[in-house]
This record gives C-alpha cells, structure tokens and sequence, in this order.
RNA sequence: GGGUUUGUAGCUCAGUUGGUUAGAGCACCACGUUGACAUCGUGGGGGUCGUUGGUUCGAGUCCAAUCAAACCCACCA
C-alpha cells in the first residue's frame, strides 16, 4: 500500500504544493501550519449551533505589544487542551481570545522609544502621543496573537477582544458610572504608593517588597524648653523635613512627661508637639517615632487620629519641594546625605545602626517607591469583599487546587480600597468632568454636554486614566458583549473555568470575581484552574534580567508546537511551579516520533483491511490489548475531571508506548504477516485501527497537530480529527485476557533474561520448555505459545505438567506457576546458574518468613480486610510452591 | 511575624481513600541493522522515600516535632 493513496484529504486542502508522506521520521514544519489554517478556515474554533451543553473560558489576555514566553505557551497549552477536550465530549466550546493595553508597560515602551528620537510624550501633547502609542499598537500588536496560534490554541478569532477597543471601553464606563453612583467609588486625598520613575501612583499589590541592607538614623530632636528632647530613629531622615509630631506610646514611663510638650525640628525652626499614640512599638528603635503624614502610611492615620498638618515634601520625580527648605530641587537620596551630614554637623544624630528592613519597589521599574499623599481614585472594597468571599467560602467558586483558596480568602478579608488611577495617558481615561464655574463634578458614561449643577459648559475631563487591572476585572463579561445581554453573554456566562497562574491571583482572579458578582450578579467562572511559573532548570524565575528565559518560538522551530506543548503539560502537577529542561523536549519528541511510526505501522499493514466491527472471537492479544485500551481511555477521562492533565499525558504516554506499541503491535505482526489465516489477520487489523484511533483522540487535546496529521492520512471518515467524539470504549474490559498476558510477558521476561544472561547470540532459536503448576497457567501459555516462541525466541515452546522430567543442560527461571527452562548445551555456566538459584531462594525465604510473621499476627488477622489476608495467603501459598520448584531445581544442579 | 509548597534512584519527577518485593523518563553499563521507529529494541546496575518520634495489625502515604529549599502575605519607624 502507499500511504500516500491514503493521503487524499491532505492533498484536497488548499494548495500544500508538497505531497505528505510518512516518512520515518516525522517533521512538524511540514504540518502545523497547514492545519491550523484548516482548522480556522472550516470555522472549528467557533462553538458549534449545538451540542449537549455549553464550555467557555477567557484568555487572559496577554500585553498587546509583548511577546511570547513559556509561561504564557504553558497557560495557552492548558486551556486549548481543556477546549479540545470539551468539544470533543460534544459541548459547545467558546474560548475568547484577547490583548491587554498594559497601561504603564506600553506607555512606558512608546516613552523610551521617543527618547530615541530626542522626544518626550510632553513635547508630542496628549493626543499626538496617544495615537503614536495607537500606531505601536498596530504596528507590534499582531506579534502576540500570531504567536498563540502558532502553539495551535483552538480559540475563536472572530471573538477576538482588546481591552481598549470600543465595546470594552464601553463596559469600563459604565462599570465606573454605575460604582461611583453607588458611593463604591471615591476621590480622596489618601497615602499612596509613588513611583518616582513611573510617575505615577500604583496600587498596593503593585509594590513588591525586598529586604534591602539599610541604615536606622538615631535622631535627637531637642525640646522646645530647652531640654534634652527626645530621640527618634529612621530609616529615612530626609522625610523629617515633613515631619508634624513625634509619637510615643501613652503607657511609656520614659517619655510620659514629655506627653504634650514640644520639640525643636532639627534643621528646621519649627516647633512640633510630642502626642501619645499606640501604634508606637516601646522596643523598637529609640521606642519613639518621628510623625511624617505625607510620607509614611502609618504616620498617615496616626495624622488623622491627631488632627496633624500633613507637609509634603517631595515633587513627583523623587526630587525635594519647596517644604525640603534648604534642600529643595535635590533628589530624595542626595537630600538624605546632605540632611545626614547636617545633623551630624549640629551634634544631633545620636548613632546609626545598619538594618536590614523590607523596601516597596515598583513591581515594573524596580524603584524604590515613595509613599506620598495625593489625590486619587479609590474603589471601597469591603461591599464588594463580602459576596466574593462568601462565593468562594461556599464553594459556589472553585479553586483547582483547593489550597489557593486560602491564599485568596485570607487576602480578601485583609482587603484595603483599591487605588484606580493612574497618572498615564494610555488607558481608560476616567469618566469625571470637572466644571470651571462652579467646581462640581460630574460622572457619566458619555462626556456631558453641560455641568449637571450649574449647567456651565467649561468642563475638563480627569486627566488619569484607570489601572489596567481595572478593565481586565470584567474581562468575562466585557468580552460577551456587557453591557448588552447578548446571546452571547446569555449562554456562556459564567464561564467554566479560568486558567491562569497563580502569580495574578490577587491582581486578576479575586477582581473578577467580585465584579462578575456585582454585575452580573454572578460568579465570572465556576473553577478557577492555577497553574504555577515555569522556572528554569535551576529552580530560578525567569527573567530578563537573569537573560535565563527560553524563548518558545525558537523551541516551535526546532521541536513543533505539538513537543512543546506534551513537554510543558507532562510532569505538570496541578499548582505546582515546573522546572523546563530542555533535555525533556528530546523525550517528548521521541514519543511523537514513536506514536508516528506506531501510525505508519498500522497504515501500512491495514491498507486492504476490510472495515467493520471487532466483535467476532478475538484472539488473546486483541482481547488483552483492548481490554488494556478501555482503561486507559477511563483513566485519561478521570483525570481530565480532576483538572489532572499531567497525570492524563503521563497515562498515555504509558500506554501508547509501553503496552500498544512495546506489546501488542509486535504480537500483531504474527497474525498480519499470516497470510494463511485470513481471518485472524482481519481481526488484527480491525484491532490496530480501532485503537490507533481511539489513541490518537485521546492524545487530540494535547498533541493536536500529529494527530490531525495521523488521522488525515488514515483518510477514515470525513472532517477534522478536532470534531470527532472523545472515546468512551465499553465493553472490552477482560480480566481473564488481562491475567493470561501477564503471565504471558513475565515467561517471555524470562527467556529473554537467560539469553542475554547466558549470551545466547541473539539469532539463535531456542528451545523453551514451561513446567507449569496448574490448569489456569496451562491455559493461559497453551493460548501463548505463539507469542512467547515469537518475541522470546523460540525454536519450539513445550508445555510440561508439574513432575516431569527436567531438561538437563538447562538454563531456567521459577517464576509464580511456571517454571521456564531454555536447555543450552555447551552455552550453560554452571556456575552462575547454581548462583543464580541460591540468591532466589534466599530471597523466597525471606518473602516467606514476611509473609508468614504476618499472618501469625494475630492483630493483622482480626483487623485487616479479608480480601488483604486471602492476598497474603495465596501469596504464600505461591511462594511455598516456588520454593519447592527452586529447591528441586538446585538439587538437580548439583 | 504569619502562611503555602517542596524534600522518593546520579538528574527530573509519579506514587490516587494507609495493604505485594516503592515506579517511570533521562543519564549510565552490556548486547542488537528481525521488513513502524537507532528520535529504536532487549537486558542490567542504582533508592534504609530529609531526620526523629507517634498513631496503626500494617506508614513513602496519617499526626507531631525538627532540618533544608523555594515562594506568598504583613504598617515595627
């Protein structure tokens, strides 16, 4: 036959100029990108009219301007394999695809790239640089999702979404109209996270934390009546030029006097007042803070509690204003040097002591960042706290594995208001317009024609724009049309699952969901499926700057999609992070290669096979083998429940290789090549079919482009593998075949043993004679004689009941109901064999002595099950009967 | 300070509700061009399951303590 009669529909598609063939080796390049445009062209990706319910998830959308890495291929792989799989089970799938605007990471890429043109945005003005960053977007965004596809992701294109187009935009005002309207929205003169070289304000969860070596400055502020004063520490002393009290604690016998009195700010003139506040740790430090409400978050509410002045002493760039007196215009660092050496100068630094303590950087620049009080956007989190914790609490939202719920509830509770808006140009630009005449605000979803108080025309929009996370919070249900209740949105809200890493957990996961609630009044997912980071292979993260990352692209060059995916996917322990090695790839490859021959073995023996059912009397190893298909297909199916996809890769793995391809394929090639058995060699044939076919769906969701690649060729019926049904095999379990097998493989372990024990050349035929203990081992090796003189090497394979006699010159192994004996004139080393007998019957005896200590015990006999003990006992009866054949056989030796 | 995860063969990891003699891949050694595959086949060596206690008839598996590594959260200046 030729594989390429069978190659047809490859051929019909588009005009691939190059003929498919199935050549030993299987090349990728030739493949992936032919099916995917299929795939895409005949409409796969989009969910079907109908099928036996609905499954839908959301990308989480990559930066539009960002390239692939691993992290995202391992994220992408696990969603399309969940797509595959479900649409497969006949649901109708809908995966949405989709970019982020990334505030700050684009706006900051199109920034630098000006400064290459000896520009800033502020030369260029609001709405040139806007759409100069508009113009990057096109220019870089197609990158991303061509990426994506080239990783073979089933999404659908047409529902392709960009966090900044029209409909999103759409959804984020009105979300921010709907929060203000409700007071969950507000602008206030709060503390915040500064970064210097952002120039903007971030939230909480943006600042990243790292222990840094530091110093603490003992500072003495002298009193204000001409005492000692007090002594402060920091780790900060140029914020003292901000300073409006220092706090001690009310119970503090040392400074109780001091309660109420005034001190002299150093380098300064003024006078601040000394106040009692709890928050002051007495062990720490000097057991005395300075207060600094514009720039520290504690010192901020002790500010509030005492009604203090709150000075700001810093610019937005780090740099010192008019409040930094003397030091004004210098930068934050310089300033602390100057103030440092200045106090030293007036005798007033105490000591200074080097710390480690824990600095907030920007979790973009890596700067450290500068608490500040300014005027922002906040959302009030704790109405919308309570339905998102309850909907996890109650189990309404599922988290796979269940231990990052934790994670997620003990950070909800803990949730503070959640600071919106952001000092950027590229984004959501905030929905309030200020008016000039009379100073009221007003919020709408469209820009107002007229101020709503006084009906003034001067209105200024806000000129911030809102936190990314802000529009990716309603992903979900912006991305289905929100606010309009399509159909859409109707039949796939909420989603199934989200799958994502458990590094945005707090950032994305936990926004979703109490948006989903708050306005679609229900959960945005059902599950919520946490993978961990890919490291690299010294456990490490990876990052540019470590210059350790991989780049996924260049791996799809050299391996394929299909190779990468397999190798991101297996090994993959739900939640866990995964070390990528490289060498990994080989093994992964090498299993696509053997699957791919497994397929040119079947293709090439079945070509005048007839079709039809494999029902008529099966031979053993078609019995065996698909009993072995059915639960590997059960097993598969199991862990794709438990979101377990390592665990599914692994099975088949097993499967394909150590069972279909190492056993049954070989035992195939008596029958196949048996042309005067006509119909044993049908059966064969209908067997390979069924399970190569059954196989190659299973591995459909992981591997898709091999398997499409395969199953063209097989030309069986019409369409893309990608439609078929997910197998469920029923029927074929077969215990007795099962066990007869086993025994089968262990005689034909055995034989192969002593031949390479005894260097039996491996041309030569031997002649292999089986003892066997009872009926069943009769049975099962008289239905395996074929099979053992095949793989084992046989001349000829004797049965012989129990008391016959023994071959002399023999080589042998006592396995449980047979012994095998392989008689080798001349080749036989005596000695070895005399050794070899005498470390098994050790070992039986040990096995013995186990085994019989633990059914003397009269514990085990009262509590353990009775099938464990009827175990045990047979288990010793075998052994018994073992170790007379062993003993028996040591004594003829001898 | 609180929390999570990990510790099983030289390396990377499986090991489901406790029940044979703890498995696989890679690496290593020996042999091999049998008509799917040398990206392969056959055979082999290699582990007191981090440590110490406990529960149990029975522990890699459950509990406690302890050591080591990684990560997350937290307002001690």
């Amino acid at each position: 036959m030729s594989a390429r009669g069978k190659n047809m529909r490859a051929e019909e598609y588009g005009k691939m100029g190059e003929e498919s063939r199935m050549d030993t080796v299987y090349d990728p390049r030739r493949t992936e990108s032919k099916w995917y445009r299929f795939w895409e062209e005949s409409g796969c990706f989009r969910p079907a009219d109908d099928g036996g319910g609905n499954f839908s998830l959301v990308m989480p959308p990559p930066n539009v301007t960002g390239v692939l890495h691993l992290g995202h291929a391992m994220d992408i792989a696990l969603q399309d394999i969940l797509t595959r799989y479900h649409r497969m089970r006949g649901l109708r799938a809908l995966w949405v695809p989709g970019t982020d605007h990334a505030g700050i990471a684009t706006q900051a890429k199109v920034e630098e790239h000006l400064r290459g043109e000896g520009l800033s945005k502020d030369d260029l003005g609001r709405e040139a640089f806007l759409s100069r960053v508009w113009d990057w977007k096109e220019e870089h965004g197609g990158a991303i999702t061509a990426q994506i596809r080239r990783l073979g992701a089933s999404c659908d294109w047409d529902a392709e979404r960009f966090t900044l187009d029209e409909g999103c935009s759409r959804a984020v005002r009105e979300v921010f109209v709907r929060l203000y309207e409700k007071d969950l929205i507000y602008r206030g003169n709060y503390i915040v996270n500064w970064c210097p070289v952002c120039r903007t304000a971030i939230s909480d969860i943006e600042v990243e934390h790292e222990e840094q070596e530091g110093h603490l400055w003992h500072i003495r502020y002298p009193g204000a009546d001409g005492g000692d004063g007090i002594t402060v520490a920091t780790t900060r002393p140029e914020t003292m030029l901000g300073d409006t009290a220092v706090a001690v604690h009310p119970e503090d016998e040392r400074y109780r006097h001091l309660i109420g009195k005034y001190v002299i700010l150093p380098l300064t003139d003024k006078k601040i007042p000394v106040i009692a506040d709890e928050y002051v740790e007495r062990d720490f430090g000097a057991g005395a803070v300075k207060i600094t409400p514009a720039h520290d978050p504690n010192d901020f509410e002790v500010g509030r509690r005492h009604n203090l002045e709150s000075v700001n002493i810093l610019n937005e760039d780090a740099t010192l204003n008019e409040n930094g007196l003397a030091y004004q215009g210098l930068d934050r660092y310089e300033a602390r040097r100057r103030v440092v050496a200045d106090l030293e100068t007036a005798g007033l630094l105490v000591r200074t002591e080097t710390i480690n303590h824990s600095v907030g950087t920007c979790y973009r620049c890596g700067t450290p960042v500068e608490p500040r009080v300014s005027r922002q956007w906040f959302v009030r989190m704790n109405t919308l706290a309570e339905p998102a914790l309850q909907a996890v609490r109650s189990g309404r939202l599922e988290f796979v594995p269940e231990r990052f719920s934790k994670i997620y509830i003990s950070w909800m509770e803990n949730i503070r208001d959640w600071c919106i808006s952001r000092q950027l140009w590229w984004g959501h630009r905030i929905p309030v317009w200020y008016c000039a005449d009379c100073g009221a605000e007003t919020c709408a979803g469209e820009e107002p024609p007229a101020c709503t108080s006084c009906g003034g025309t001067r209105l200024t929009q806000d000129p911030d724009v809102l936190d990314t996370w802000f529009s990716s919070a309603l992903w979900p249900f912006s991305t289905l049309g929100w606010p309009e209740e399509t159909r859409r949105l109707k039949e796939f809200y909420p989603t199934t699952v989200l799958v994502t890493g458990r590094d945005i957990i707090f950032f994305w996961v936990a926004r979703m969901i109490f948006m989903g609630l708050e306005f679609m009044g229900d959960v945005p997912f059902r599950r919520v499926m946490i993978h961990g980071l890919i490291l690299d292979a010294q456990g490490r993260k990876m990052s540019k700057s470590l210059g350790n990352g991989v780049d996924p692209l260049e791996l799809i060059e050299h391996y394929g999609a299909d190779t990468l995916r397999f190798t991101l996917v297996t090994g993959n322990t739900p939640g866990n992070d995964l070390r990528f090695h490289p060498e990994r790839l080989d093994a992964s490859r090498n299993f696509l290669n053997k699957i791919w021959n497994a397929a040119r073995f079947v293709l090439m023996n079945t070509a005048d096979a007839v079709p039809g059912e494999t029902d008529g009397p099966l031979a053993l190893a078609e019995r065996w083998i698909l009993s072995r298909y059915e639960d590997a297909a059960r097993r598969v199916t199991g862990a794709f429940q438990a979101f377990d996809l390592g665990e599914a890769c692994r099975l088949l793995y097993e499967f394909i290789w150590n069972e279909f391809c190492d056993w049954y394929i070989e035992l195939a090639k008596n029958p196949l090549y048996d042309r005067e058995q006509p119909q044993a060699r049908l059966a064969a044939q209908r067997v390979l079919l069924l399970v190569l076919e059954g196989s190659l769906r299973l591995l459909h969701p992981f591997v898709p482009f091999i398997t499409e690649e395969i199953w063209q060729n097989l030309a069986k019926s019409g369409g893309t593998l990608m439609a078929q049904s997910w197998p469920a095999p029923d029927g074929y379990r077969d215990e007795e075949a099962e066990w007869q097998m086993s025994l089968i493989i262990e005689v034909i372990r055995a034989v192969r043993n002593i031949r390479a024990d005894m260097n039996v050349a491996p041309g030569r035929k031997a002649d292999i004679r089986l003892v066997v203990a009872g009926p069943e081992e009769h049975a099962a090796l008289e239905a395996g004689r074929g099979y053992i003189k095949q793989l084992a090497g046989g001349e000829q394979v004797t049965l012989l009941t129990a008391p016959a006699a023994q071959p002399p010159q023999s080589a042998s192994a006592v396995l449980t109901g047979v012994t095998v004996y392989v008689p080798l004139k001349g080749l036989l080393d005596l000695d070895k064999e005399v050794a070899r007998t005498r470390r098994e019957i050790s070992a039986a005896l040990e096995t013995e002595a186990r085994l019989e200590k633990k059914l003397q015990n009269a514990g085990f006999i009262a509590q353990a099950p009775e099938a464990v003990i009827a175990g045990e006992r047979e288990k010793l009866e075998k052994n018994k009967i073992r170790l007379k054949e062993l003993r028996l056989r040591l004594a003829e030796l001898q």
